[in-house]
DNA sequence: CTTTCATTTCGATGTTTAGCTAAATGTCGT
DNA sequence: ACGACATTTAGCTAAACATCGAAATGAAAG
């Protein structure tokens, strides 16, 4: 858990979950939406992947990276209930949160 | 909302939060709970007062911090609103342009 | 098999942060 | 006014972090 909000502490890594909330995308292209080197980039996806956010899938050439929605929500929604902060129905569909795979 | 991240990311200060979440506690009593001086502390309450996260009654002597839920709760729910998770709602709304994100 | 492309790793640098001790501030009781 | 108490501020160090350019890795294409 500590590793996720170090992970959300960072604004462009948030907003690298953000790009990814729609659909997954390779490294590159989420690089471009950052003003920033691939090589920093590369740091914050590693950060990501550490906190189990996001996960990999290396297709050939290109690497590309999904969020894992459920470690997320997880993760807020243990953080939030020990506050009773209260999420109404949560848990929609895990439809673009791929299978069981080591989760955290 | 960075502000109240960064603050997040520090488990000291999130415990701080959590000792706050049944009663409000002085800022001396709060450090007793921790295995730092006081002083560090003292900078950990200056970060989550930052993120507006608790605020200060100065009563004599002592000051004692209370939780700010519903800042942690805005925060919380916004953050997790934008990805979909709970408020389904807001699901049915597509957030498509993000609100930018000043660092301070 | 060499080049090219996508990405990561390496090494270096400037900034931020958590931690400390010591000193300052403000307040109470005497 | 003085001394004790609660807390913050100041000054510092060490570790962590974000960032970069350059070099390395690995896969596809020629």
């Amino acid at each position: 858990m500590n590793r996720v909000f170090k992970a959300l502490s960072d604004p462009t890594r948030r907003r690298v979950l953000q790009l990814l909330r729609e659909r997954p995308m390779s490294a590159g292209e989420l690089a471009d939406h950052f003003p920033v080197a691939k090589a920093t980039m590369s740091a914050h996806f590693a950060v990501l992947r550490e906190a189990d956010l996001i996960a990999a899938d290396k297709q050939g050439k290109t690497i590309t990276y999904r969020l894992r929605l459920s470690v997320l929500e997880d993760a807020l929604l243990a953080f939030a209930d020990s506050f009773g902060i209260g999420f109404p129905a949560a848990a929609a569909q895990p439809a673009l949160d791929k299978p069981r795979e080591e989760s955290a």
